[in-house]
DNA sequence: CACTTGACCTGTCCGC
DNA sequence: TGCGGACAGGTCAAGT
């Protein structure tokens, strides 16, 4: 599910891909639920608009157009933004690395044609996911972005940043906390075990039984793993691919997530359990995270 | 206000 | 082989 490191990797590459492009046409197959923007305003700001660049903010991405209008997209659970040049059929790289095939298919949700014949698809087979365009200057104030907390790869976001937004979540689970958009940007369910397995806390811990120690060593793991995972192209399970539709390869070094009844890194003689916190499953180490 | 749970969806997997 | 049900999880609305 498309967490931090996979949209930082989807704008990665539409950055490099999309700039200077110009927007020829949009086919929305299907409901408008994925794309409710009335047809006035599409051919008003978005037929002819040229990318200017691409965005991210939390878990959701924000393609300029020259019209000062902007293309916000979410991508929730199964979303894809899959680019294709008019000569890709079936997308770059090796079939293998390709989840990939013929676009448009099923779960396509909406289709950008570009004047140089190269397409942008939004894919999404659970529907969850949607774009809209909206002014430019108004993206701000949109209700999650008001919200959000702090990038947690931006310089600013030191351990006492992230010990001070915890503080509004006291009497909930640490795992919780982190996966609340508003106390620090970003982190899902994959990034949320991973750091938390990396920090030695148990995912159940109150967060007002954590130590400032405690909260160290959480906010180096998240930085660490959130860094790792975009150098490895993102976590791809079932459906997340990059702007090329190829798949990230972070799950090949994750500790604990999806990673029941194997051994933990830590302790090979323990096995990793999946437990339920927070209504998602969750996966620790028993011996390196003790409750408290 | 803080916190938890259910709804939104569809594909996959498991047990019968 | 078919089928019901559980499960996957990002976010928001509704509930306690």
């Amino acid at each position: 599910m498309p967490e931090l490191p996979e949209v930082e990797t989807v704008r990665l590459g539409l950055q490099r891909l999309l700039p200077g492009r110009v927007v020829a046409s949009v086919d929305v197959p299907g409901t408008a639920k994925s794309f409710p923007n009335a047809p006035e305003d599409v051919r008003q700001f978005l037929l002819g608009a040229q990318v200017a660049g691409v965005r991210r903010r939390a878990k959701v991405l924000l393609i300029d157009l020259s019209t000062q209008y902007t293309l916000v997209t979410h991508l929730k659970m199964t979303g894809q933004l899959v680019f294709r040049s008019d000569r890709e059929r079936f997308g770059a790289g090796h079939p293998s690395e390709s989840l990939v095939g013929e676009l448009p298919d099923r779960s396509t949700r909406v289709v950008l044609a570009f004047q140089d014949g190269s397409h942008l698809y939004f894919n999404d087979q659970r529907r969850f996911g949607w774009m809209r365009l909206m002014p430019t200057s108004e993206v701000p104030n949109i209700d999650f972005m008001r919200k959000v907390g702090p990038e947690p790869l931006e310089a600013d976001f030191t351990w006492q940043v992230l010990r001070d937004q915890l503080k509004r979540r006291a009497n909930t689970s640490i795992k919780a906390a982190i996966l609340d958009q508003t106390v620090v940007a970003g982190v899902g369910n994959i990034y949320a075990d991973e750091s938390l397995w990396g920090a030695k806390i148990h995912p159940k811990t109150l967060v007002k039984r954590l130590t400032d120690a405690n909260i160290k060593r959480l906010h180096t793991a998240l930085v660490d793993v959130l860094t790792l995972s975009i150098a490895k192209g993102g976590s791809t399970d079932h459906t997340y691919v990059d702007a090329e539709g190829r798949k990230g390869s972070y799950l090949a070094f994750a500790k604990v997530f999806r990673r029941e009844g194997q051994p933990c890194p830590r302790h090979p003689d323990t096995l990793i359990e999946k437990i339920r916190v927070a209504g998602r499953g969750t996966h620790i180490c028993p011996k390196c995270q003790r409750p408290k």
